[in-house]
DNA sequence: TGAGGATAAGTAATATATTAATTACCTAAA
DNA sequence: TTTAGGTAATTAATATATTACTTATCCTCA
């Protein structure tokens, strides 16, 4: 078997957590959790999204989407209403308080992203997400 | 701000969970968890690891190893013994129920792997592990 | 048209992640 | 030698992850 340290998966998780560490200050100020800032992000670029889609886009289950959604909509961040083609679907979307948030922080997330680039440079940046974007695109 | 899929953090989890794909049938069989197995490979790669530095290599923060270990010990891989020199550490190692494990799965983990490298090249995955150890020694 | 099969969301139960606080032990300096 | 400060492991409380199982809705075809 190969060494230990020479597993993908767990390369893979500590070069998340390594990023992570630039990020993770600015987000527990803010009292969120990384999959709650997931959620956000991806209903700020979409404007709203039905919850599996939501779910898929963030890397999340179903389940795990449910309470994440409870509590954000808890804190006010999110709203959600049926589809009126489809009574199964739901849709959610930002509130304005969400927004707000986003116009607030933006400058702190790009500064966070440049201190990550001046170390990490913007070349391999690209690099990198292109090889694992392949990679995720990988089926069994 | 980046676009949504241009997140780096995003991007590290879709390709560990598109790698994981190869590998989570054969732990599913077994009736291991991700984190098991990555407890498990550890403690076979260095035969013994204190407590610490096991959930280092783990990438596991202790609270989460507790409990694993409380689980993988009640499963009969390993066992815990206190250290001679230092009573506050406590020492991990494997039981023969765990070598054995290793013995009767190492050569479809080996399958697993060279599924994968038939869809992923051995080239680009090199390649993308010496990037990945880069970033996971950056530190903001 | 109405019954069977599919899908979306949510619930339940267990495992793990995360932060804060606790306990037991060690270590160095007064 | 005692005490203040540090460290290793654990517990507690809450948030997520994972699998299996419900529930409500839709959709198709006999």
């Amino acid at each position: 078997m190969r060494k230990f340290e020479d597993s993908l998966p767990l390369q893979l998780l500590k070069a998340r957590e390594a990023t992570m560490l630039f990020f993770r200050p600015l987000l527990h100020e803010n009292a969120l959790t990384e999959q709650q800032w997931r959620v956000l992000r991806a209903l700020y670029a979409y404007n709203e999204l039905e919850s599996k889609e939501l779910a898929n886009r963030c890397c999340l289950l179903s389940p795990s989407l449910t309470g994440i959604l409870k509590r954000l909509q808890q804190q006010g961040y999110v709203q959600r209403r049926k589809s009126e083609e489809d009574q199964r679907r739901t849709i959610i979307s930002l509130t304005d308080k969400a927004n707000e948030l986003f116009q607030r922080i933006s400058p702190e997330v790009e500064a966070s992203y440049k201190a990550f680039t001046e170390r990490y440079s913007e070349k391999k940046l690209k690099e990198l997400m292109d090889m694992l974007k392949e990679l995720s695109e990988l089926e069994p």
